[in-house]
DNA sequence: ATCGGAATCGGAATCCGGTTCCGGATCGAT
DNA sequence: ATCGATCCGGAACCGGATTCCGATTCCGAT
């Protein structure tokens, strides 16, 4: 999937895991540094590779994208389990857990893009994000049991939520934070319906 | 603004003002049709006339994706108007708002991605965004004093709803009627805080 | 330690789609 | 009907992603 030119079960060569490796360094720090206007040629210069080198491990400029955009995930879901699962009794993990993701994407210019795209794609999911699923279901568990989220809320809504994040994030203006209380509380009063 | 090779006061040729229209036109259908894929010579050939007219009347190809918007706009505004701000007391202005955009983006692919760069983008507001603006922020004076909604929801909060939106809708998936009922009723229980 | 060939590498060439240019056709005031 | 100002069409240009292929490098077998 993520080495789609290894041609079946044959382990790649070790130059060939270091540059896959190096790219995917370069690709990491220049989108985040400067977003989607990063170009594959510089990608590859960063590098110190070839573009050849660059496509051979990544068969397209998304696909490049995306893998950059794996490692966050996966630091998300470290944070997620290591500060947003502890104590349950608070109920406030989910609040945490959109916080942070919030303040990763407005710090990563690349990032809010690709989590877009996965987000909505039905692509087949990674390990990463099925991880990641399995640990907001049970956010949104503890969430219920402490009675601070509603009965009928999904993991699809909060996918649905963290993809409005990024947009909102992406299209720089307005306040991000402002949308993640506006989440929770709702448009209608305070008191009562 | 909107014509923008007209080099000063002097009125455009009667030919001109006519391809405009068809460009313009078939630009909008094009991008109702099939979103953002569709390519200027594309546009040229339905409008039959030849690229450089199109870009005759407008400068570039977001100009136009934007021109395209407009006439969308004005539908928007006009509903806005209609349908919305009567009978002040039910309070439900802004849901019958929110939920008529949200199938005016559903019913056209291209809108969105112009959606979301107009939200955004601080760039100068054309007359009709000016008027949508007021709607809106009438809009949600009447559901204030109707206690339908929150007393420090602001303009600038609808338009990042309105934002995140089109987000949902332009990922294809995720229900966006349900994204509409998140934010009036919030994440929290129905029930007190 | 050396050899042979498969796997990689690098970067020039290709492809694609937006944008620009300019000779020729049209419009419309006189 | 004439003439200059405008406008038209589509070929040429350009930037950036992607592909190709000869040169190079690794690594298992000898």
């Amino acid at each position: 999937m993520s080495t789609p030119s290894t041609p079946a079960g044959r382990k790649p060569r070790a130059d060939a895991e270091r540059n896959r490796s190096r790219v995917l360094a370069a690709a990491r720090a220049l989108f985040q540094e400067r977003g989607d206007e990063v170009q594959m040629p510089e990608v590859a210069r960063a590098a110190g590779v070839g573009t050849g080198t660059v496509y051979r491990h990544f068969p397209t400029r998304q696909a490049l994208v995306e893998a950059a955009a794996e490692l966050r995930f996966a630091e998300i879901l470290q944070f997620a389990r290591t500060d947003c699962l502890r104590d349950p009794e608070s109920g406030q993990g989910l609040a945490r857990y959109l916080r942070h993701v919030g303040q990763i994407l407005a710090d990563d210019q690349g990032l809010s893009a690709s989590v877009a795209a996965t987000v909505g794609s039905s692509a087949p999911r990674g390990e990463i994000l099925a991880q990641l699923e399995l640990a907001v279901g049970e956010l949104i568990d503890q969430g219920r049991s402490a009675r601070t989220l509603r009965e009928d809320l999904a993991v699809s809504d909060v996918y649905m939520l963290v993809g409005a994040l990024s947009a909102i994030i992406r299209t720089g203006s307005g306040d991000w934070r402002r949308f993640i209380d506006l989440a929770f509380d709702g448009l209608r009063p305070r008191t009562g319906n």
